[in-house]
DNA sequence: GTTGACCTTCCCCTTTGGGGAGGGTTTATG
DNA sequence: CATAAACCCTCCCCAAAGGGGAAGGTCAAC
């Protein structure tokens, strides 16, 4: 298969296969005779799997991590297990921080007249 | 006043100070005989200003306009209001996929057995 | 035998910071 | 007065995960 038809079935653009490649996130593909790149199901199986693996948020870095543990039978669930601990614990703290946000923006917001005159609370706020 | 001394009671770092003023969020600086930049309090009141903006998640490009909008003694508030709910509707927005992240994560690990064992539901479900 | 759809590499851009080099200035200390 | 520390300057590089597009080679279909 040459990587367009593995971006179309994969999800993932050619783009981001050939910088996955040059990042050493997946290995060197193989070329053919006229330098294009060649790939197999197997491949395209990885494309997939980092694409779910990004839709939930994981880092290159992680998934690099995951790629290998999938790869390797003998692995044990419990290192998958920490990175998905720990990458939650990222998404709770970024969560967090947003509601934080949220809740004072929200509450600006809430008492600005938003008509024609220039008071306004939310601009007090910033310029305290 | 000088960078440094404007960084610090800002809470702006002198190397942002610098940077906001390359992309045109704040004006150049005067410059002293040796090139300094040079500030005053109203100056640093700015700096202020968008340092509680950016903890507030906006992003510099708000900033600009809400820095404007600041200045501008006869501004309407529906404008700032505007800027603030489509902030805060982008915050939702990006709370919302991640929390959909967290609910799959949190599933995925709860039925992960995290031991030296390779069954890995994480890893399942990310290649499916 | 040409055209269009592929593929290649290479470079630039986004966003919001930070690190550090190389070199000039100011201030404090001996 | 000299020197060292602490500033300041500009310029370039880095992160992360994409995308855009140019210049040029290849393949397939008509």
């Amino acid at each position: 298969m040459n990587i367009g038809e593995v971006a179309k079935i994969s999800g993932v653009s050619a783009k981001m296969i050939r910088k996955y490649e040059d990042s050493g996130l997946v290995p060197k593909a193989k070329r053919n005779v006229s330098g294009y790149r060649s790939y197999s199901e197997n491949d395209v199986h990885s494309f997939r799997f980092i694409k779910t693996a990004r839709s939930l948020g994981f880092s290159l870095k992680d998934i690099k991590e995951l790629l290998s543990l999938w790869k390797n039978k003998k692995r044990a669930s419990s290192n998958v297990k920490k990175i998905a601990q720990i990458h939650i614990e990222q998404l709770e703290l970024k969560v967090n921080e947003i509601n934080t946000m949220l809740n004072t923006l929200k509450h600006l917001t809430k008492n600005c007249h938003g008509d024609d005159r220039p008071e306004c609370p939310i601009l007090d706020s910033l310029s305290e």
